[in-house]
DNA sequence: CTGAAAGCGCTAACAC
DNA sequence: GTGTTAGCGCTTTCAG
């Protein structure tokens, strides 16, 4: 019963008599041993733990979740690092990440930072990245994005559809840091303009908070009175929309519609609901990381990059018939 | 430059002429070489890597973000597994870090499972376990508790000493499988019943989601219209309750206070903003992995335990006056 | 089907 | 201050 044939029978590898087989695992039970897979990370390099680099928020859970789900079906695990918000932070996990000879690293991060170069050094050095809403510079990294530029043009066609001419957008900025939030005004105006219904005093930014948006829609009904439907940065601000509309004894949805983006558990909370914007996120960890172990394993290292569709779920916000359910994929065109 | 001082320059361990250390630290970076912590970890038995069980939910970043910073800060990174609600589950889980030899593990995780056999087995092997919100039966483990009794006492108290008679308590089950949400609902009882104040009518169990709330809020006018305060089991179930308030043109808080718990987003979002009880979720996070730090480097061995003070968050909803501050420490006795 | 030898990259212990 | 030796627990390779 040689360390060989102990690890044979632990692995399947190569052949093992099922007698010699079965005793021994019989014996290990019996004294508690379990193989140690650090000392068979060092034989194989090859650790089979994955860096997972996400910026903590609301959302990451559930991106997290897919992505751990397909890591423990293919015998991977999760090391877990804060993404931070900057390049030196981020050059200082990946650095804890490399110490540990991580076999890829998955980055959710919508931060945009200047320097790439320590992302780019691990893909030169053969160490697979994959992203996930991550835009800017491509560091050599398979990427992943949410639609957020088509579900905002999609969510608006819905209303100029329904008849709504005078459609706001609160909340944000075209100048954040993220791409992601641009992204979504930049698909708010393509439809908009589209439809030759686009007017820049509909257009209210400056916050990502429910006090934004009750003061936003103070602003708005003075300037535009006549505004029928509004779309805002998320949940959060959508709900302090809700509060001045109240205010001001608008009914929603019959005299606004309010559509948000995210679809938190904050949309099902707020009276009405919220009609909300909800991006594929247990898809893009499950997809993401499915990439990642392909990256790994050999198959598959050509750059790549797919934008997941987003969804709409219908609640009563917005007065507009869910084509059948309760939630429609948003195609744009 | 044998490895013993290669090894050196960067452990910093032992006695290194500064000149050898900066040339080596320099034809490392020139190398792109980086210490091999597999190897290390190896050699000697301890990864620095430590295992964090937890069941996705919309509170566990913050644990998670305490429990992170605490682990950078000794050079320890987390494993991440989700922590299941069945024995068998996270028997499985706890066999994988087990292999891959982390130095210990934070449980974070309200289920109640049956067997704990597999985190009993954790201690007598010498590896270090500590427990956050977990009850039943000790299992060797240092242990950390969030004060659902005694915070539901204290909201009691002071709708009491506000005047208030008739309280009820919304959502939730006494016979829930989750001792923290049965805890709430002693406190509640406590509270009441040592102010001569409980009357069963006033309790309505039966979910933990708007449209419960809501539902339970149309049984309860019903039964006792003179109702002026309600407790709730969670903020979902509050947000749903002030629908039905509204729909009965119950002012609140004028007629009816009403304060919840979690202290999520929602919180912030409805319509009055909530008055919800906060639990220290970053403090838990940070004391777990300190303890479990403690323990993997050999102080303090011995069991403990702990019951972290919650707090309440102050506002629109309750109609009481926060003492100074917008957060209060909520105290029983 | 099973075993023996060698080595993964590091560090503990002990020379020099 | 620095180097040498040995070995952590496994797997690769090759021999039986």
């Amino acid at each position: 019963m040689s360390p060989m044939t102990v690890s044979r029978a632990f692995t399947g590898k190569g052949y093992t008599a099922a007698a010699t087989k079965e005793r021994i695992l019989g014996i290990a039970q019996r004294l508690d041993y379990r193989p140690n897979r650090v000392a068979r990370s060092l034989v194989q390099s090859q650790t089979r733990t994955l860096g997972l680099m996400v910026n903590a928020g609301l959302w990451f859970t559930d991106v997290m979740r897919g992505a751990d789900e397909v890591a423990r079906e293919h015998g991977y695990s999760f090391i877990y690092t804060p993404a931070g918000h900057s390049s030196a932070v981020e050059r200082e996990q990946i650095e804890i990440l490399r110490e540990r000879r991580v076999d890829g690293v998955l980055l959710v991060s919508g931060s945009e930072v200047s320097e790439h170069d320590h992302l780019r050094a691990l893909s030169a050095d053969g160490v697979p990245l994959v992203t996930i809403n991550r835009y800017g510079e491509d560091a050599g990294a398979q990427r992943l994005f949410f639609d957020y530029r088509g579900a905002a043009c999609a969510v608006i066609e819905q209303l100029l559809a329904a008849g709504h001419r005078q459609v706001a957008f609160l909340g944000g900025s075209p100048e954040h840091p993220q791409q992601a939030v641009r992204e979504q005004i930049a698909g708010y105006r393509e439809a908009l303009q589209a439809a030759a219904a686009w007017e820049p005093t509909l257009e209210l930014f400056g916050g990502y908070h429910p006090e934004a948006g009750d003061a936003l829609v103070e602003d708005l009904l003075r300037r535009e009175p006549r505004v029928t439907a509004l779309l805002t940065v998320n949940d959060l601000t959508a709900a302090g929309a809700l509060w001045a509309l109240r205010r001001h004894h608008r009914r929603v949805p019959e005299d606004v519609a309010v559509i948000s983006f995210d679809d938190t558990y904050i949309a099902r909370c707020t009276d009405p609901p919220l009609t909300s914007v909800r991006h594929a996120m247990l898809a893009a960890g499950r997809t993401g990381c499915g990439w990642l172990i392909e990256q790994v394993e050999g198959q598959r290292d050509e750059a790549r990059s797919l934008v997941l569709p987003s969804s709409l779920m219908f609640r009563r916000s917005c007065g507009l018939a869910s084509p059948g359910q309760q939630e429609a994929l948003l195609r744009h065109q």
